[in-house]
RNA sequence: GCCUUGAUAGCAUAAUGGUAAAGCACACGAUCGAUAAUCGUGCGAGGUCUGGUUCAAGUCCAGAUCAAGGUACCA
């Protein structure tokens, strides 16, 4: 018996399918370095419309994780599409390295600047302490395969950029913006600073939770404003009552605030407590509550009127010899207390936002180590927590102390002291909102940007809106400063201010902020320095990134102003996109960004969130030293990310068998290829088969829908798509059909040519479908692709060989569908036989016999015998319906045809070289064992196919 | 607590208000010339829950539950 087997053309390529990607990826990496393959993507953006994506610096703190993997491989996706899509797409890393989580490392290492070590070394150790972290980083990011300027990443350390963060500072203060004031903010009396949100964690603490009576000072004006019932008239003192856990803060007192649309009750009662006869202003919803609180079942309402009725009216302060006004505010809620709030401007945020809108002074008696300050009357060099029960003492004396009780509640605490904190009021910078019409501009600016998803515009829509002036300052030592001089009794800003900035600038461009911090006022305002003052705090780090537009966008040649896109996740409507906005706006009355793109977070298989601390996250690292990047990088792909993403090893595990099918797939094509020449062997189109010009068309099709998606950043739709098509359209139906063609033809048959001509177009379009998304498998094929044209598949365009079918051909689209229809109604027929026949097992051992009605029976017909090789039968023959044999078993298509299929055993014997039984096996005496169509194409001219 | 967003088979996803789709997984079978592959057949959700609008709702509206993000913890 001869083995035919060497005569066949099997499949034959170097591409492995065991990826081995955590093995290969790092070597890829190296080898698109030695290309050089970022300076190649300049050099091909000569000309080229840009495309400008501009990162959002991470913070430069600790291992990357899932989140960052997330943001920058989706970026990477777009900026490696786009660039497919024949864009410019110079993209340039950056890193966020000022502020407080890299305060507290160094502190914890070299202790607490101004203690153990001085400022100027603290920040040094700061500065290094960043450099380390973002080299760190960027190894992780420069792993996951994504493509940028690593050589010239932007840090908002640089000198360079500090200096171009005090310049826009300098011009948003030139447009006006800038506002000086006192607010409260969360302060530790053990750290003597002010802390920011970040440092604050809330504990259970036990306070007093006192009732105090503000008088009425003119009753006769509370009567005009309230309404009397029957004529009723109280006896007694009239007094508001308020409700409060904080004792301490009375002394800072400024108003009571009521609730406009809640309905206030003058009540009379026999007196609460030892008081006497009296009358209360208290919530009415809330009556019955007090006065069982109050124990105080004998009372009677007198009167009522709204809330905003009393606005105005004037009240004794409890202890001191003061008059506050009646305000309102909605914050006042009716869960609590006696629905009025006693507000003290200097110590609750929400008093502070009422004391703006009333002008009350924003009173802060409490000194930075929590004790009152000497002018305190009654309570001075008292700490505020022993003032509580001093305050009480007085409140007893003076007979405003309605009612005394203990209360357990939340309340913040310092991280690290664990010590509970005070709101106190200190001198702050703002970037006001409305002085110069800072919000209306962004609001309408919000308004001209394409939020993706759409619902991302209400959201930073409603936070503008909402948002209270920008507290910029803070009080820092690793952090850019707000470099201005103020007068010391004054306290205006010097005349100069504008050209002082940029002298300040170029000091800070040439030595980094020390440049300020080491600076004394006269080597900058020489003389002046006798009136003015050096201001020492530092900016919110959220101005140091808010302002990379300025910094990095306007500052590089390759960039342009303003973005294209920004994509980071959705808390940074809070952050990021408002900080960039409004800096933008202040500072060119234009939002830095035409696009934002959005994307959720990564939870776990539950859908619960990732922590370290609940072991159920994924570390990214862990992910590509066993998978690949490109597994990691095929997750993103796969998810919608614009909600919530799930991972978990389960899902990993999903996600590679994908990986698996999608890179069998182009193994096998690639193995096809192996003696395939494109220069020589490519067939023209007109005379490629008609099945192979389908393949091409399928292709055609899906990459329309493909180059479509990553224009949308439907990422998962493509995912979905070329795994479709991999396994529905080519494994399953061409490749499984035009393997006969490839292994039994003679090599250079023009049928088998044809086919490879389809799968060499097929590699060429495939691999860059998948280049954005799985860059090294995708790269790794591009290699083997013979006659490739450019040393990676990052460059050039989507591929352009492939066409549609002419819809008026004979052979169009609906014909092909009527194929697969009938083939799949022959493959459920063929299962049956399987089952209940001998000797049946593959396709190849049986023959089928087609009836159909005329318009199918007519267009089928013309295949004749090379019908067989599309149901991999031995033979299959097509018969008009009128001429249906009672075996045939009848299945229903589209369009309400149907077909019916008679599928039997084939007794013809079996070419041993094909596999097909055929009444001509034996014919040939050379070659007894097989078919004359293998004959011929043994020792023969070679067999000739026309369609299939 | 408040605001925003989401919820489709075991899994990750799809569907201009019009018969809920393909894949993975799973089960069984074939093949052993894509073999750490490949092919075939089968199996599966009436849409988180409760109402409403409509000839028609996964899709629109209201409420609830759960989850995520933001914000607040306040007198």
């Amino acid at each position: 018996m001869t083995d035919y087997k060497t005569t066949l053309n099997l499949p034959k390529t170097a591409f492995p399918m065991k990826a081995n990607l955590a093995q290969r990826e790092p070597q890829m990496l190296k080898r698109w370095y030695e290309l050089d393959l970022k300076a190649q993507l300049d050099a091909q953006g000569e000309g080229r419309k840009k495309f400008i994506l501009h990162d959002g610096p991470p913070y430069a703190n600790g291992e990357i994780h899932i989140g960052h993997a997330l943001n920058k491989i989706l970026k990477d996706i777009i900026i490696k599409s786009k660039s497919l899509s024949g864009y410019y797409v110079p993209y340039i890393p950056g890193w966020d390295c000022h502020g407080l989580p890299i305060e507290h490392q160094v502190e914890k290492k070299k202790g607490k600047a101004g203690q153990k070590i001085d400022y100027a070394q603290f920040r040094q150790a700061c500065r290094e302490y960043a450099g380390k972290q973002v080299k760190k980083q960027m190894e992780g990011f420069k792993r996951l395969g994504i493509i940028g300027d690593w050589d010239h990443p932007y840090l908002t350390m640089d000198f360079k950029f500090e200096a171009d963060t005090v310049r826009s500072l300098g011009k948003i203060i030139k447009n006006g913006h800038l506002d000086k004031g006192y607010k409260p903010v969360h302060w530790c009396i053990d750290c003597h600073s002010a802390l920011a949100e970040a440092e604050v964690e809330y504990e259970d603490r036990t306070s007093p939770a006192i009732d105090v009576r503000f008088y009425v000072s003119d009753v006769n004006d509370l009567l005009k404003r309230i309404t009397t019932q029957n004529g009723k008239e109280g006896k007694g003192k009239v007094s508001l009552v308020i409700w409060t856990t904080t004792p301490w803060t009375l002394p800072a007192n400024q108003a009571v605030c009521l609730n406009p649309d809640v309905d206030y009750a003058l009540v009379q009662t026999k007196g609460v407590g030892e008081h006497g006869q009296e009358l209360l202003i208290l919530a009415e919803p809330m009556l019955a509550g007090i006065m069982a609180r109050y124990e105080c079942e004998d009372y009677e309402i007198v009167s009522q009127c709204k809330g905003r009725d009393l606005e105005g009216l004037m009240l004794k302060h409890p202890f001191y010899e003061k008059e506050v006004p009646v305000v309102l505010g909605d914050h006042v809620t009716l869960d609590t207390g006696t629905g009025a709030v006693h507000t003290a401007p200097g110590h609750g945020q929400e008093d502070y936002v009422v004391a703006n809108r009333y002008d009350l002074e924003v009173y802060n008696p409490v000194g930075g180590n929590g004790v009152f300050l000497e002018e305190t009357e009654l309570f001075a060099g008292v700490h505020v927590f022993k003032a509580n029960d001093a305050v009480l003492e007085v409140l007893k004396s003076k007979s405003t102390l309605v009612h005394l009780e203990s209360i357990n509640h939340s309340y913040p605490h310092c991280w690290r002291h664990k010590s509970p904190i005070i709101f106190r009021a200190t001198p702050q910078w703002f970037i006001s909102m409305t002085k110069k019409d800072l919000q209306k501009t962004a609001m309408s600016e919000i308004e001209k940007v394409q939020w993706i998803p759409d619902w991302g515009k209400n959201r930073i829509s409603a936070m503008v809106s909402n948002r209270p002036d920008w507290c910029i300052s803070r009080q820092r030592t690793w952090g850019v400063p707000i470099t201005l001089f103020v007068h010391k009794e004054s306290g205006e800003l010097h005349p100069r201010t504008d050209e002082l900035f940029e002298k300040v600038a170029k000091a800070i461009e040439e030595g980094g902020i020390d440049a300020w911090f080491d600076a004394s006022a006269e080597d900058f305002i020489n003389e002046d320095a006798t009136e003015y003052e050096k201001v020492s705090d530092t900016v919110d780090v959220w101005l140091d990134s808010g302002v990379s537009h300025y910094a990095v966008i306007e500052q590089r040649e390759e960039l342009s102003f303003p973005a294209d896109l920004y994509l980071e996740g959705s808390d940074q409507h809070r952050g990021w996109f408002q900080s960039s906005l409004l800096t933008s706006c202040a500072i060119n009355q234009k939002a830095p960004y035409k696009a934002v793109l959005t994307h959720g977070f990564t939870m776990d298989e539950k859908g619960e969130k990732m922590s370290k601390s609940q072991k159920n996250a994924v570390a990214p690292q862990k992910v590509m030293n066993k998978s690949g990047a490109d597994i990691l990088r095929l997750w993103v792909a796969s998810t919608d990310y614009t909600k919530e993403q799930r991972l978990s090893d389960e899902i990993l595990k999903g996600v590679s068998d994908i990986y698996r099918r999608i890179r069998n797939t182009c193994k096998y094509l690639l193995s096809n290829l192996s003696d395939f020449d494109p220069a020589v062997d490519l067939i023209d189109k007109e005379k490629m088969l008609p099945l192979d010009r389908w393949a091409v068309a399928a292709a055609y099709r899906v990459q329309n829908e493909v180059v479509e998606a990553y224009d949308n950043y439907h990422f998962n739709h493509l995912y979905q798509k070329i795994h479709n098509f991999c396994s529905v359209e080519m494994s399953g139906f061409y490749l499984d059909i035009t393997k006969d063609r490839q292994y039994t033809m003679q090599a250079s048959s023009l049928a088998r040519r044809s086919s490879q001509t389809a799968t060499y177009h097929l590699l060429n379009a495939m691999t860059r479908w998948l280049a954005p998304i799985l860059c090294f498998t995708a790269d790794e094929i591009w290699q083997l692709i013979p006659g490739k044209t450019s040393d990676t598949v990052f460059t050039g365009e989507w591929y352009q060989g492939l066409s549609d079918l002419d819809e008026n051909s004979e052979m169009n689209h609906e014909f092909w569908l009527n194929v697969i229809e009938v083939r799949d109604a022959f493959k459920k027929e063929m299962e049956k036989v399987r089952v209940s026949a001998e000797g049946v097992g593959s396709s190849l051992d049986v023959e089928a016999d087609i009836y159909c009605n005329g318009q199918y029976f007519q267009s089928l017909e013309k295949l004749d015998d090379e019908f067989r090789f599309l149901l991999i039968t031995s033979y299959a023959r097509i018969h008009d319906k009128a001429n249906k044999s009672s075996a045939a078993a009848e299945y229903s298509l589209s369009n309400d045809n149907k077909v019916w299929v008679h599928v039997h055993k084939a007794n013809s014997e079996k070419c041993v070289r094909c596999w097909h039984h055929r009444e001509d096996v034996g014919q040939s005496e050379a070659h007894p064992e097989i078919c004359s169509r293998c004959e011929s194409n043994v020792a023969g001219e070679g067999e000739s196919r026309l369609y299939v």
